[in-house]
DNA sequence: CTAATATTCAATTGATCGCTTGAATACTAT
DNA sequence: ATAGTATTCAAGCGATCAATTGAATATTAG
């Protein structure tokens, strides 16, 4: 076979993880899996989706590589393949909004006005937590947090957070974060926060971007 | 709007981003596109595709904000829109190949035996080339290297390789480099320098992911 | 065993995609 | 102006895709 048919084949053969990729369904999907498996009637209940056209979408993206299923009893959990999976979701975000206008817009009516939040990036997080000079608050529900947190840090589910707050040292500055940056639980947090005279800031991202970069994380118990 | 049809449509308008390189020909045209600037019959022939198809693919990776087109004369050049797009064009090489197992045999194919070359990564030859510790070769066509190339590197096409070994010190190491991973050039130039007693190896990847990755390039004159 | 639950399968519909063909447009050279 | 070249446009055809619907399968609880 000539290098030209060959080269066609194996870039049509790539093309189909683009292809898996190409529905705002399934991105959602791989969303909500980057936070830890799910099952089947659990994701088409947080899209929105009906039952059998998410375990249809589920099985494109298991035909891509970019999921695995895992059968424990009547249920069926659906996870990312891997790290490099949730690399390239996030890649193909940051591509989306720095190209297309109208993602950009979307965005910014998504976000509102809290876009203005300016976020810490992972690093800068990373660097001043080994310092002890910040909490790192997760307000996401107390089984994700368990599942699996940053390295360290604190969990307050928002809808807690007004009858905890006792539990944040005033003087130190808070760093929230949740389940990435279509997740207006730490924006709320922050605002929350800043209104009752902390200092806070939300992270860049959110938990699936902070462990798909290799950074340190841990599960409770 | 609910923040849940918000999001949807925001979903939406990335997966067109994926949906743009869900094509074997579109990622072809980016990976030669990733060289530089090229006209639409340079691609359609490098592609093997009519010209009216070529420009409609062309058109729709614009709409998706992936290249951009600049008009001289009668002539329409398209061009990578960043070098993020680069690297999301590597990042799903990358998750294709690890994922698909139908792509690792494809490129098992195409690469032959010569797959058994282990490539230095690009990190690597950044830190041995500091030191003057090895020769840096592009074996690309004269014009693509004067448009741009690694930072010191020195060009000789591989059908002029024969003919001008002189130009290369024997006691160094030599690590060529062409147009990507899919570039065959210097696998072949790694193999007629070792066969004249040269040490060589081949850079990881090819010209477009090393610059997409920041590392130092220059242009010619 | 039977009923209930979770998931998958199969068939259908309308929409979109990829490629081809042939014509239209834009620009250059003479 | 005219001819030639590069690119885009428009129409058409077959293939693929997304979602719905209803049924089939597999597992658990009683």
């Amino acid at each position: 076979m000539s290098t030209e048919t060959m080269k066609r084949e194996l870039y049509q053969a790539i093309a189909k993880v683009a292809q898996a990729l190409g529905s705002g369904n399934r991105l959602q999907l791989l969303e909500f899996m980057a936070q830890g498996e799910r099952s089947v009637d659990a994701l088409a209940a947080m899209t929105g989706m009906t039952v059998a056209n998410a375990s249809q979408h589920l099985q494109a993206l298991r035909r891509a590589g970019l999921v695995a299923a895992r059968k424990d009893g009547q249920r069926v959990y659906y996870r990312v393949a891997g790290d490099d999976v949730v690399r390239l979701h996030h890649g193909l975000r940051v591509v989306a909004e720095s190209r297309l206008a109208e993602v950009r817009q979307l965005v910014n009516e998504f976000l509102g006005d809290r876009g203005g939040l300016e976020p810490v990036l992972a690093q800068e997080l990373l660097a001043r937590a080994k310092k002890g000079l910040v909490t790192v608050l997760d307000v996401r529900p107390r089984e994700e947090y368990e599942a699996c947190h940053l390295r360290g840090a604190v969990n307050i589910p928002i809808d807690r957070l007004e009858s905890e707050l006792a539990r944040l040292p005033r003087k130190r500055e808070v760093v929230a974060y949740c389940r990435g940056p279509y997740c207006l639980m730490s924006f709320e947090a922050v605002a929350a926060l800043r209104q009752r005279g902390w200092k806070a800031r939300r992270l860049e991202g959110g938990f699936p971007e902070w462990k798909a970069a290799g950074l340190p994380v841990e599960a409770s118990s």
